[in-house]
RNA sequence: GGCCCGUUCGUCUAGGGGUUAGGACACGUCCCUUUCACGGAUGAAACACGGGUUCGAUUCCCGUACGGGCUACCA
């Protein structure tokens, strides 16, 4: 019978949790959701110089603001298997004790070489044309741990208290072959693996150890990783044999990266022109914050959207996906091998594309503030209207300002080229025409505005609507120009029309 | 350097032994529009290279190049 289908997203909180991460957590959900399992949070937090203040909250905040939600974990309520964070696991002595198993069969054992000891050695080896320096079956000869010490002096240094860590026995010369989802067989030889620290010297367990005692206990059916875990994995189907779980051991699915848009490698939150978090952050040790998708005014839906599209595909031209919709076609096997560059403006478009389809109450109310800000302020039918009108040019909800400024703002210069294209000196008979007729509107609406306009036309002949534009905004471009004059109300726009005609 | 993974338009990608190699973003042109957009149409734009296998390879195999990841008592 079929595992139930358990997945987990296990970030360590040494920081804010960025898209690639998201990207993991997201498809992690989107599996379970689609095969009705369980979606599980783990905090990975066994390194204690790399613990972040704040990081844990950011994990649970940005999860729930993506609406990725766990189902069970740290942030969203214990399950069976709790604690869920690794250092409460860690007291309970979960991780002791499968070590002590590896080194009861002796598959790992005890390993007291301090940390310069470690680094004389590698120099050493690197002196000697070592390509690659490592602890492993061949140096471990000429290391102090339990294989190479007399079996009394080890037990004089284990109870006289010295430091130690566990080490994995790792054979000399063996061929590992795993299968994964994504990648297919794989095939690493043991030389090219090193005697990997499964317990540190303070207690806690190294990931290579902790995320498989974890993934056992919690019963999780798919270990579903970044690709930057694929050179461990072969360390990994090792201590599962050893550990006799090798039929218990998760399905494995590395998932390809999300690369920089411009340059090479990983995004970087340093380098990148773009936001890389989904919320703001900021790092307690660095003093500027990282501004987020949300706060650049990208909206949940787009995030994911894009998220889902970067090393995975429908295999249709569908481009538009709800995450409900994702967690019914989602599957593993249309999951790419290759990195995937981001495209910020992808992003962007799939931003507009999730604005459009907002109500303008809803873009009203996220762009009063802003309005506020710039110290202006409207009833709600008029930034209803308002947003109706520039909804269509926009990307983002703080881009109102910018294309509908000219509403509030009268202008202090008319758009130079238009001006001088257009204006001639016919042209102030003309808009005297037009003001005559304006004045003369009962009903200050679109359909009067339109009437009027064209009645000053059959006197003075044709307007130019460019130049109309021009005269009352400045500028050159604008939302559909009798809508934008019926918001702006009759005295305004005549107002600005006077002005115009005296300045000129 | 070594090991592992990868390589279709600038980018995200579809496809797969015989196709005019399809779509999307961005870009160009046109249409619609008495203004501005949306929209519609259209254009330019790709199978990294070299060997095999085959009647035929972009597709399968092998090399090369290039890219990425890893190479810690970090995850």
């Amino acid at each position: 019978m079929e595992k139930r289908v358990r997945v987990r997203f296990a970030p360590s909180p040494t920081g804010g949790l960025h898209m690639g991460g998201v990207r993991t957590a997201l498809f992690n959900y989107l599996f379970a959701k689609k095969h009705g399992g369980d979606f599980i949070l783990r905090i990975e937090d066994t390194d204690q110089t790399r613990f972040v203040e704040g990081a844990e909250e950011y994990i649970i905040k940005a999860l729930k603001w993506c609406g990725i939600e766990p189902n069970e974990g740290v942030g969203f309520g214990d399950g069976p298997h709790a604690p869920y964070r690794q250092s409460e696991r860690k007291e309970l002595g979960i991780y002791k004790t499968y070590a002590d198993k590896l080194i009861a069969s002796g598959h790992a054992y005890y390993a007291f070489d301090t940390s310069e000891e470690l680094d004389e050695m590698r120099r050493r080896l690197e002196a000697a044309k070592v390509v690659a320096p490592q602890y492993n079956a061949v140096t471990r000869q000429n290391m102090r741990n339990s294989l190479t010490l007399p079996e009394d002096e080890v037990k004089n240094l284990m109870e006289g208290g010295a430091k130690y860590v566990i080490r994995l026995n790792v054979p000399r010369n063996e061929e590992i072959r795993f299968n994964d989802i994504i990648r297919g067989w794989v095939t690493v030889n043991s030389a090219q693996v090193d005697d990997k620290v499964l317990l540190k010297s303070d207690g806690m367990p190294t990931y290579h150890l902790a995320h498989i005692v974890d993934d056992i206990e919690m019963e999780i059916s798919h270990a579903v990783r970044g690709e930057e875990w694929l050179p461990s994995a072969p360390a990994h189907i090792l201590i599962y044999r050893y550990l006799g779980l090798e039929d218990q051991m998760p399905k494995l699915a590395h998932l390809p990266l999300i690369l920089n848009p411009d340059g090479n490698g990983k995004i970087s939150k340093r380098e990148a022109r773009f936001p890389v978090f989904p919320l703001s952050w900021q790092d307690p040790r660095e003093a500027t914050p990282y501004i987020g998708y949300k706060e650049s005014g990208y909206y949940p839906e787009a995030f994911v959207n894009i998220l889902a599209l970067l090393g995975w595909n429908p295999g249709t031209n569908e481009e538009f996906f709800t995450v409900d919709q994702l967690a019914h076609i989602f599957e593993f096997e249309r999951v790419h091998k290759s990195g995937a560059k981001f495209d910020p403006e992808k992003a962007k478009w799939f931003n507009q594309h999730y604005l459009r389809l907002k109500p303008d109450a809803e873009l009203a109310e996220a762009f009063k503030p802003i309005l506020k800000e710039k110290g202006f302020e409207r009833d709600q039918e008029f930034m209803i209207q308002f947003c109706k009108l520039v909804k269509e040019k926009v990307q983002f909800v703080q881009e109102f300002w910018d294309h509908g400024k000219y509403i509030f703002i009268a202008p202090q210069a008319y758009d130079e080229k238009v001006m001088a294209k257009k204006w001639n000196d016919k042209s102030r008979d003309i808009f005297d025409a037009v003001v005559a007729q304006f004045e003369a509107v009962k009903d200050w609406q679109v359909e009067e505005i339109t009437t009027h306009f064209h009645n000053a036309e059959a006197q003075v002949g044709k307007v130019d609507m460019q130049l109309l534009r021009v005269l009352i905004t400045g500028v050159a471009g604008g939302p559909q120009l009798f809508d934008m004059l019926a918001l702006m109300g009759k005295e305004e726009v005549l107002k600005r029309l006077g002005t115009a005609l005296n300045k000129l």
